[in-house]
DNA sequence: CTGTTAGCGCCTTCAT
DNA sequence: ATGAAGGCGCTAACAG
């Protein structure tokens, strides 16, 4: 007759094993585990013992059904290979597992048919809300207006104004690291990034030609706009050389790119960073920590970015109507490439 | 009267809108969409076009509660962060999503408490089983075997050998990079590798060394152990053409390391692969392509490890009980840095 | 304070 | 071929 205690008995432990080992009704026993008031200290002492004997927990699925929410969002990103996505996606986890949300992973691989799929498999699910998160910050198309639960896009903003974007501010992060050589002392500042087809290249540039012409400066020589590599750097940085040996200062659009001039300065003898300073973006540590000096670089922020889009998905579940695009700060961190002229 | 028809009415449709739409009963449009066979087909056209009306998704976790398996697995890294995971999960990801299960991704962030706690909030869930992804190749703690669900660990097996695991075979590792290497003609081999805390480390190193002594050779110099960093790989590199100019390849524990040995080579005027040949482990698209020249690198197909977390994970669910340790192989990706000596 | 009852949305016997 | 009824595990009314 131990059946009532055996938790081996067929699956988990449902709630009305729990009432029958403590000898209490259902109702009881739910009230005494979720701390309803109405219940003898004594009583709800005794259906506590029970279900810890019984390891008993309670079934989200059941309670969801009835409540209506699930405790659940789908975290759709376009491209998790890429580093970009994934600190985004911690930031996001993060801001939920502090809370008691549980978070559907799917990957679309930037294939628009695959995530309509997902979409539908996580609203058959009935996930509370949706976080979609880019793999460029180019704006892409929305999934549309007709979706049962909020959606928050993270990183690449939607194309549809209606539709709520958190955003990294990449127009300020060229102003902050042009502010930042300028307060190095540099004044002759070149600028060699990445495929002008990406969004994140052209704001940056946009915003260190901004500072610079707020400072009464101008670039040396137009942007070059290239690949997002580090043989893209090193041939950026050979011809720039060439053509204005004069730089004191040369921004790259990414730290991959960063690297490449940096080796190149160094090959040519030039001394980083008296004779000249190197930045790049992304702030990539396996990269920022191995180039010689290590390399100043601004952060993007996109822990940040991820909490903020599950904090504005919390706060859209629970009926606030936000909508447009939220860009986001990001922050300089420096290191031995930009140290200032002493 | 349109209530019936309006999809705004509430929440997503249910399987009772349908029904009513289509004017026949609950059981009725069940069998009808979910292809029971008695149904007359005209009867069945109307039921899937109601459905169709309604934008009508069955709810997974009716269907769950009612069936005990919800389609659903937790997988729980302990770092995200490292980019050992992310193929891993990549892989798993893929493996589920074609069919029919999702995903909840969870980040102990190397802590047991916060591990313990998402193990227990996904059980709540009642996930059909568990991956457990580790950061590292080493052993990590059972979850215990008292789980009501089964687990499969990737990456980093459990202690208990009555778990089942899935990981990369860093021995064989090893030997197919020194395999490579004799090919390439080379004889006089070092060793330069990480943290001598890790067991990829050492397994790697010995995987090294029993394959050069079938051959009948042996490392030039001990294995010197270090750090996974450039820095490391630049200094062990410099250390080692002074004691042992002799060398004709460096094997370096990672792509990391390698990196930093190729730029010693250049710098010191050794041509590579011509006079030295390098290569590292893990196959690092970032660095091995932006080496100069390209790294040759062993990939540990990770995405293969998730893969098969995957599917091995779907046979325990269906029943099956595997357990111990299960290695799979990894193989050479060849590159300019170790092209054959001609 | 405690127990009984009625569903949440769905599927599955069993009658009709 | 169709419909009525029961139940998956839980909570929220209502009784007692």
């Amino acid at each position: 007759m131990a059946q009532a205690t055996d938790p081996s008995r067929s699956g988990p432990a449902t709630l009305s094993d729990v009432a029958r080992l403590a000898g209490v009704s259902l109702a009881t026993a739910s009230k005494a585990l979720n701390g309803r008031s109405q219940v003898r200290a004594e009583t709800r002492q005794r259906v506590i013992a029970a279900a810890e004997r019984l390891s008993f927990r309670p079934n989200q699925l059941a309670r969801g059904l009835l409540a209506g929410r699930t405790g659940t969002v789908g975290l759709l990103t376009s491209d998790l290979e890429g580093r970009f996505s994934i600190p985004i996606l911690m930031g996001a986890e993060d801001a939920f597992g502090a809370g008691e949300v549980a978070v559907f992973l799917c990957d679309a691989r930037g294939d628009a048919i695959r995530e309509q799929h997902h979409v539908r498999a996580l609203l058959g699910r009935r996930v509370d809300g949706l976080i979609v998160v880019g793999s460029r910050t180019d704006p892409r198309p929305s999934l549309g207006r007709e979706l049962p639960v909020p959606v928050v896009y993270a990183y690449a903003p939607s194309e549809d104004p209606a539709d709520l974007s958190i955003v990294p501010d990449n127009v300020e992060a060229g102003r902050l690291a042009v502010d930042h050589l300028l307060a190095c002392g540099r004044t002759r500042i070149a600028h060699i990034t990445g495929d002008p087809g990406y969004l994140a290249a052209r704001e940056r540039a946009a915003g260190a030609e901004a500072a610079l012409s707020d400072a009464g400066l101008a670039l040396v020589g137009a942007p070059r706009f290239g690949m997002w590599s580090e043989g893209w750097g090193r041939a950026a940085a050979a011809m720039l050389l060439d053509k204005h040996p004069e730089v004191d200062a040369v921004l790259c659009g990414s730290d991959q790119i960063a690297r490449g001039v940096v080796e190149v300065l160094r090959e040519r003898d030039h001394r980083v960073p008296e004779d000249v300073a190197v930045m790049g973006f992304d702030n990539w540590q396996v990269l920022t920590s191995a180039s010689r000096p290590p390399l100043t670089s601004v952060d993007m922020n996109l822990e940040q970015v991820g909490r903020a889009a599950a904090q504005a998905l919390f706060g859209a579940i629970a009926g606030a109507r936000r909508s447009g695009v939220q860009t986001l700060s990001c922050r300089v961190v420096v290191r031995g490439s930009t140290a200032a002229l002493s």
